[in-house]
Formats: structure tokens, sequence, C-alpha cells
DNA sequence: CTGAAAGCGCTTACAG
DNA sequence: CTGAAAGCGCTTACAG
């Protein structure tokens, strides 16, 4: 049960631990026949390498850490597997961990990584971080922000031009012939809800179209917020006939809160959501939605991860690197009194 | 930016590298002022103690392997966020794996969570996997087992009582009334479909009441095969008045096919779900369903894994560890004609 | 084609 | 109250 070490195999299998070392690593030529005993003293011993004692010669952990909100809300769940397997694609391992929206909790966790040495990090949106971004960044941990701004001299950054995919949102349902338009945003410190709420507004300005501030309602990215501020909008005198939610979870919120109040969706609202979790193609109606490239921003981030790990020391310029979100049209939506 | 290591503290603040070692351990008596010098050190340096260097030196890394099939599938991503919590409070990392019901990567991520020395895996169900278990076991790191059944000599093992809450759950549903009680299963070589199963013909066949074959259809666990599988029931000449749905995800998609088949829940039908993910409390109706005790299921898993860490030499009993479902009434039942 | 030896950054008996 | 030194298991220049 004792943990074999190259020690062992070297003995076992007649040779030094350079050796044992090179045909592990196929790091030089080894004669076949010396080869295959060495291959055949890991076998008969059940040698697994120490990943400790190599990372602590070689500089490099293989490890990255991935620092997320909650894995448990469907969209960072989404990405944080993706990631997940483009780093074990490459190779990598990632610690997972949830900041929580708790700044001594995510403040152990960047220590804990530095001491733990990874080799990269990839930092997903969450409330005010930037001293915590500071310091990892100090340490020289290579680090990817995705879905979040922050400056350029801390970090790469991945994310959607939100602001475009707002006004998409909000032009798609102006074309449907909609004028009462209300939105339903996120908590009003975050960057790309803040974003989104502007595209909404450039649409609805670029047609003239005013909105009454009754019609812009703060929710929390939370199912039951949807809910509730659906119910509020849809308690207006003057009721919108269509409605941006700023993300999925309270797009099917407010789904739901319509069908409670005997409203129908899409024939006397028309609800747009945001994101495109899986959850959304499932539900009826399907929720019409502004999908966010998960797929490409994870491997995205991870290749740009992997790219500053390897480059480490030519001072690699880092760059904001926007993608595009795409609408789909489903069933939550349809034309004004089509 | 070149890592500052207890050397360069030790200089600093004029003393030894054993003496610094243990202010940061705390392992044994240093005069308060040494000991501030070097702390200051430590500050103006920027100091971050290497882990690997010292998991090579003491054998542990404070890590755990937490390998799960689908980190996006609600009820393990709940469960999965509990054990990084708690790990996190017992000062343990998490490597997230997901094994994908891919043998292959479930392979990988073992070896390489031996190569890394991680203290502990908790493995949480996936297809079959003795092999991997086995050679987790015999390379002698400790192991818990979430959610189904291992032999005992390779793992503890954390889960619920499947078939007594199968038996709750469909006597809840003849209690209400009902006669006509169907089931959709989930993969029939999962153990815990199977028990679940078993529970709903004790419970039926205790109160007298036979179950056609037809009755019993096997879905896959997710949303799809929910919708499919009520579909096909509710098209049968003698339709169900119940139907016992042995995951959330797949009685939220029951009820929406339900729903679009112009059957109402609960009036025409009850739905019964298991698992009690968040969104089933959310969505209209609301799910009842048996409520498995995550919170209950990472703690435990995570303590007996820290205690078979500290207690690696004494040769530790496995056990068998059942925690018990408990039945949440919401609305998607209720009594026949009631 | 292969090996001896230094060294990565810690911890911890041993010594005083 | 503190320090010098061995050693954890690797990798990799250096040497032959």
């Amino acid at each position: 049960m004792k943990r074999m070490t190259m020690k062992d195999v070297a003995d076992l299998a007649g040779v030094s631990k350079t050796t044992v070392s090179h045909v592990i690593n196929e790091t030089r030529f080894v004669e076949v026949s010396t080869r295959n005993k060495v291959l055949q003293a890991m076998k008969d011993l059940g040698y697994h390498p120490n990943t400790v004692a190599r990372s602590l010669r070689s500089g490099e952990t293989k490890t990255i850490g991935m620092i997320v909100p909650d894995s448990t809300n469907l969209f960072f769940a989404d990405i944080a597997r993706r990631i997940e397997n483009y780093g074990y694609e490459n190779g990598y391992s990632v610690i997972l961990c949830n900041s929580d929206n708790n700044i001594d909790k995510q403040q152990n966790y960047i220590d804990t990584l530095i001491s733990k040495q990874v080799d990269g990090v990839i930092f997903i949106s969450s409330g005010e971080s930037k001293a915590d971004l500071q310091r990892l960044s100090e340490s020289g941990i290579p680090i990817v922000v995705a879905d979040r701004v922050v400056p350029l001299s801390l970090a790469d950054v991945v994310l959607i031009n939100n602001e475009e995919a707002g006004y998409i949102a909000t032009k798609y349902l102006i074309d449907l012939g909609h004028r009462r338009i209300a939105c339903i945003t996120g908590s009003s410190e975050l960057n790309p809800s803040m974003r989104r709420v502007e595209g909404y507004r450039r649409a609805l300005s670029e047609s003239e179209i005013s909105v009454p501030e009754e019609y812009i309602v703060q929710g929390d990215f939370q199912f039951q917020s949807g809910e509730l501020m659906m119910t509020k909008l849809m308690k207006l005198p003057q009721r919108p006939t269509a409605v941006f939610v700023l993300n999925d979870m309270m797009a099917i919120g407010a789904v739901s809160a319509a069908r409670r109040l005997g409203v129908d969706v899409p024939d006397d609202v028309s609800i747009m959501g945001f994101d495109d979790i899986a959850l959304s193609s499932l539900l009826h109606p399907s929720l019409s939605t502004m999908a966010q490239p998960t797929e490409e921003m994870a491997r995205l981030a991870v290749e740009l991860l992997i790219q500053k790990i390897a480059h480490q020391d030519v001072d690699h310029e880092n760059k904001k690197h926007v993608l595009n979100a795409v609408l789909i049209v489903r069933d939550s939506t349809k034309a004004l009194g089509g």
C-alpha cells in the first residue's frame, strides 16, 4: 500500500532514476529493451508519478483555478462545465471555487490558489473584486476574466457585446410591432446588466419610442425576482406588450407569473430572455432569448490562459475579446396583434 | 514578480527558515519580537507559502477530488456545490471532475488524482466503475461514494433509502385515493432507479393494487424523456390518474407534456417527482416530490472523508450510511376526484 | 546510450 | 528560545 517512487521502479528495472524519468516523459531516447524493462517495472509496482514532486521541480502544476459566483446557477454551471472539459483536453485539472458573493471566501480562495501554485486562473464575474484580482495579478499568475470588464492591465477579458445584444433583442421586439416594451434588469452594479439596458434604450430611442421609467424594473437574476417584477409590470395601468428580461432564469419566472395572472405568453405579452440556458428550449412556451456563446467563451478563455501560461516570459499584451450573442426566436414572443 | 520563498523571508527578517516555518504554522513558540519581524517580512515581500513544497514534505495536499457524472445536472450541481463548500470550510480545495459517462475520461481523472496526491476522493454516481474504484482504492486514497452502492470493501457509502422513498411516494399517492399509478423510471441499470421502483411495487402490492406492465416506462433522467414517457402514458386506453416520476427533471418534462396535451396537473393527473431540485418549488404547478437531503449527504460525505484521511493508519471499517428522503407535498398532486 | 548529483521550497527531528 | 541539516520525489544540466 506504500506509494511507489521512481527509486522503486529504477531498482526493480535495474536502471537509474534518470532513465525512468526519461521514459516516463519521453524526453530523450532510451534503448527499447531498457524502456520495456522500465515500463514493466512501473506496471508491476502500480507506479503513479508523483505530480507534486514534479511540480515543485518544474514549476508547473497543470492545474488551474476557476472562480465562479455560484456553480449552481445554470449559466455559470454551463460555462464551468465547458471550462473543465477544455482544461481536461489540454491536460489541466481545475479547482472549483465558488466565490458566493462572499468577499472573504473569494480572498481566501485566491490566496489558496497562489499557494497551490496553480498555473492560471479563470475568473468569472463576481461583484467587486478589483483588489483580489490585483493580488492575483501581482503574484504573476496568468488570469483570464470572463463575462466581466476589468482593467486590461490585470487580465485578458472574454465577454459578449452586451450593449449590442440588448439592442438586437429590443430591436427584434420593435420589429414585431411592439411599442410598449418593458425591461427587467439585473443588479444595477453589474456591468453586463447595465450594458444590456443601454442597448435596450438605444434601440428604443432610435425608433423614437419613449420609455416610461416604470417600465424598467430591477431584479437580481433569480427566478423569484422575475416573477415579482413581471407581476408588478402586469399591474401597471398601461401594460407593456413585451418584456425584455436580462436573463433566462428571471424570464422563466416572468412566464410563470404571467400564467398565474391569466396573461397569455405570447398572445398577451411577449417575453424575451437572455443566456439561452438549456431549460429555455424545453419549457412551454419555449423562450426566445439572446444566446450567449458559452462554448466559445469557455474555449477561448482556456486557450488564452494556456497561451499566457506558455509565454509567461515575453510580455503578453492583454486584450479584450468580444463575442456576439445571437438572437434565438422561439415561442415566447410574437408579433403584436399577430 | 519572482516568487518569494521562505529563504527570502528568513533573510529579510534575519532569522532561520526553521523559525519562519514555525511562525507560519504556529508549531512552536517563537519570541514575540522575532515573530513580528517575520510577519512583517512576509508582508513586505508579499510572501505566499508554497503549498506544493509543503505537500511534498508533509504528504498531504489539502485537496480532494470530486467525481460527478455531469456538474450541469441540477441535482449533482447542488451536491457538488455543497461539497465544495464543506471542503472549503475544512481547509480543502476540490478538483472538479466530470466523468461524463465516459469511461476513458473517468479513468484518466482517477490516474490524475492519484498522481496529484489528493488526500481523498468523493465519488458520485456514475455508470459502471468498479474497476476504477478498485484502482483508486488500491492506491490507498480514502474514498467516499455518494448516491450509489459499491462493495464496502472499497469505500464508505452515503446514500438514501431509495426503496423506502419509492414506497413512501407511492403510498402517498395511494392514500390520496389513486389506484391507477404509473411510474417513469431512470436508466434500468442504475441502482437508485431500480430500488425506487421496488418501493413503488411494494406499496402497490401491499394495497393489493395490480400494476399493468405498460404503466412502468423507462426514461433516462432527462427532461425530454419525461415529456416523451408522459405522452405515452397519457395515450394509454386506461390512463393513469397519478404518475410517480423518478426524478424532478423528468417530472417537469412530464408536467410540460401534460399541459401540451390539455391534461391538467393536478386535476386530471397527479405528478410526483424525486430529488427536490430548486426549480421544483418555483414552477407552476410546484412539484410534489421526495426531497433528497443533499445538504446532509454532502456534509456527511466530507466529514467521513476527513475522518478517513485523519485515521488512515488505523484500519477504518467502511460503512453504509443511509439517509432518508422526505416527502414534500406541493401542488402537482391531489386527491383523486378531490 | 545512460547515470550521479544538485536543487525545487518546504518540514521536522536533532541539537544546543 | 532558535538553527543547521536531512529529506520528501521528482527533473535536468553535466559528464562520459
